[in-house]
DNA sequence: CTGTTCGGTCACGTTGAAGTAACCACCCTC
DNA sequence: GAGGGTGGTTACTTCAACGTGACCGAACAG
């Protein structure tokens, strides 16, 4: 798994990934149009989102019945965890804008003392 | 959430990704040293897996005890929705395969299919 | 039969993530 | 005090993802 050529790990780094969560997380409500997908998806481009599909179609995760794109049973499978990812995502978010803002400061300050000795 | 400017997109696209996945993985087993992370994370170079690791710190997911990586308190909450897309990702890769086979041979025969077409 | 929306494709250009290699300070050992 | 391992940094390059805008065929509406 964590060795550069295993497939899973290929498969891994196809799932982990933004548009793939928020494309089936979307397609698993029900199934929806191109451009219903396209609204709902803010801020995606055509293109992207043409790709995405076509990536997800090659997976054998989304297939496509006459207009409207829909998941497969394999991809039913992968909603629950990218779900997970996603309600862990819009529980965590303020402590980890917390988290950079404490970070961030701290960096400011380590410049600051730095500026401070170069004065000495 | 599906909003382009909402911070927990943002979050979302941090954790969505593979080396993300596999540095807390490994590091939810125990603390690792830079060297043993880059020895276990195959393939990984030691500019990314730096830039990994700065970006997780300043997220507050993972922190430096002297010499040792630690999953934080935040970083542990991680574990397990990450962890279940690695055992789907394992679980899996065997039908991904075949359906990118199949989407494959099906293009391969399109193709076919117009240059005999050319052919009349 | 004209215009419009839908679902794309194509040909670019731009950006950001990742690779490469050289260098460096610190510690340890011998 | 010379040499090796560790944990980086820096500068430069390469590559994949993404953005942009123009175009296009099919369907449908008027």
């Amino acid at each position: 798994m964590f060795s550069a050529k295993c497939p899973s790990r290929a498969s891994l780094a196809r799932i982990a990934n933004k548009w793939t969560a928020m494309i089936v997380i979307l397609l698993h409500e029900q199934p929806l149009r191109f451009g219903e997908l396209h609204r709902q998806v803010d801020g995606i481009t055509k293109k992207v989102l043409v790709d995405s599909l076509r990536a997800l179609e090659r997976d054998g995760m989304v297939e496509k019945d006459d207009v409207h794109y829909r998941l497969t049973p394999l991809g039913r499978t992968l909603h629950d965890p990218l779900r997970a990812l996603q309600t862990w995502a819009e529980s965590y978010v303020d402590d980890v804008q917390q988290a950079q803002e404490r970070y961030d400061e701290a960096a400011d300050n380590r410049l600051l003392g730095v500026a401070e000795a170069n004065l000495d």
